[in-house]
DNA sequence: TCTGGGGTCCTAGGACCC
DNA sequence: TCTGGGGTCCTAGGACCC
């Protein structure tokens, strides 16, 4: 039987927190969003508690503090390499991976020739517990034939008792209906909040019923995204393993900012920030871009301000990864985007129309070896910056993102000399 | 006072080409 | 009277995901 494996880690970024400080081990975590925004992720306890995802943080600070609840800042450079950790783990368990997500990866189960649920669920304890024993993290495992199916039996997984954390739907009819009659519609994956209502008014209540419509309806009234989600319930694979991930198409590099800011020199060193940081992106993708856009926003919560929100793209002449262009083109953006009288909440930088930086095609009349091109200086910089910010440009900010609030931070345990956890 | 950040894919329509 | 057919590329907007 040929079948799939999403193993996806347990409320991740709590997870991650819980590591280093076992204390912790029954206390409700939730981790905040950049800028301490709002709640994005928690743990069983917090949710148990009734914390929403996403909820604003200083709605719900004093009720879960109160209750003994411990909060963390986002702490990326931990959650990054943790992530790495789990998906070399699990690199080891199947020839065929594909790295989903920070806390998710696909497997694929074809070299184990599992042929029944007892060999499929095996092999979910066996995984389980050497990625919770080599790296402290607890993962949930769903197994089926195809990948809206393993999200299905992910969901399932969830209500295990008797294999905590661990589901299968095998190749089966029958195995595969009764899985689906217990998922709500919503939680499809691939059904989010748009479709869910329209689906619902039609009344369809679960997966089932989506799996049981009618195809070329689904595709004429909907779209050909959802029939495949339809035919995946159905067990005919549409959605292939990709090991080996597509280059970025896109990078963006966004904020909020801790206070609104209503003048352009204020906010232009802050974009340049940003500038910056995309084009570090940038060159560590190995790409070249041509077209650079700027986008600000007011805050869509303040309904009594008035709102403005814009974007802005600028072309350059020739692909690019030199954070001078980047930032000349910025230059020429923001001040056109700008308007005097709105208090802006957050800003952002975005590349795209990428090349790849070694089939650049030069101009007609370029100078090839021009002092702008083959430069080193960039790589340079890269080298000098790489482990922390020693180099500026001039119109950056000399803030930069640690403007922002992350007013508790865990240390960075496994990625910083200085932050290493002591034994006392 | 205080509400995240970073992506992908699809579709429709317009411009343009032969 | 009567105004083609087939294609590409780009953009904006919508929907979804984690």
């Amino acid at each position: 039987m040929d079948l799939l494996a999403l193993v996806d880690c347990e409320n991740f970024y709590a997870s991650c927190e819980r590591i280093f400080r076992p204390d912790l081990k029954k206390v409700p975590i939730v981790v905040l969003s950049n800028n301490d925004g709002c709640v994005i992720a928690r743990s069983k306890e917090s949710k148990d508690f009734g914390i929403q995802m996403g909820a604003p943080w200083f709605k719900v600070k004093e009720g879960f503090l109160k209750s003994g609840g411990q909060v963390f800042s986002s702490n990326f450079a931990l959650y990054g390499d943790i992530s790495s950790r789990v998906m070399s783990v699990l690199s080891q368990m199947s020839k065929k991976i594909e790295i989903y997500s920070i806390d998710e990866a696909f497997l694929d189960l074809e070299n184990l020739a599992i042929e029944s649920h007892d060999a499929a669920n095996d092999f979910g304890v066996y995984c389980r517990n050497i990625v919770k024993q080599w790296v402290g993290i607890p993962v949930r495992i769903g197994i089926a034939p195809t990948k809206t199916l393993t999200k299905v039996a992910s969901y399932l997984a969830k209500q295990q008792t008797h294999y905590p954390g661990i589901f299968s739907i095998t190749n089966n009819q029958k195995d595969i209906e009764t899985a689906l009659k217990r998922v709500p519609i919503h939680q499809v994956w691939g059904v989010g909040r748009r479709l869910n209502k329209k689906l619902s008014d039609s009344g369809m209540k679960n997966a089932y019923d989506l799996a049981c419509s009618n195809i070329p309806l689904i595709r004429k009234k909907y779209s050909v995204v959802l029939e495949r989600t339809v035919r995946e319930l159905r067990g005919e694979r549409c959605l292939a393993m990709d090991e080996n991930p597509a280059p970025k198409k896109q990078i963006v590099v966004s904020r909020s900012f801790a206070n609104k800011i209503s003048d352009l020199n204020t906010l232009s060193p802050i974009v340049n920030d940003f500038g910056v940081r995309a084009c570090e992106k940038l060159r560590k993708e190995g790409q070249l871009c041509s077209k650079v856009g700027v986008f600000i926003r007011t805050s869509p919560f303040r309904t009594q301000d008035r709102q403005h929100q814009t974007i802005k793209f600028y072309t350059l002449h020739q692909p690019s990864d030199d954070t001078r262009d980047i930032l000349s083109s910025i230059r020429w953006i923001l001040p056109k985007i700008f308007r005097h009288g709105f208090c802006y909440a957050k800003a952002g930088v975005m590349l795209s129309q990428f090349t790849d930086e070694n089939v650049l095609q030069y101009e007609l009349f370029e100078q090839i070896n021009g002092a702008r091109r083959n430069n080193q200086l960039m790589k340079t910089l890269d080298k000098i910056n790489h482990s922390s910010t020693q180099v500026n440009f001039a119109s950056q900010s000399k803030i930069g993102f640690t403007a922002m609030r992350r007013a508790n931070v865990s240390p960075r345990y496994t990625t910083s000399w200085f932050e290493l956890p002591t034994v006392n």
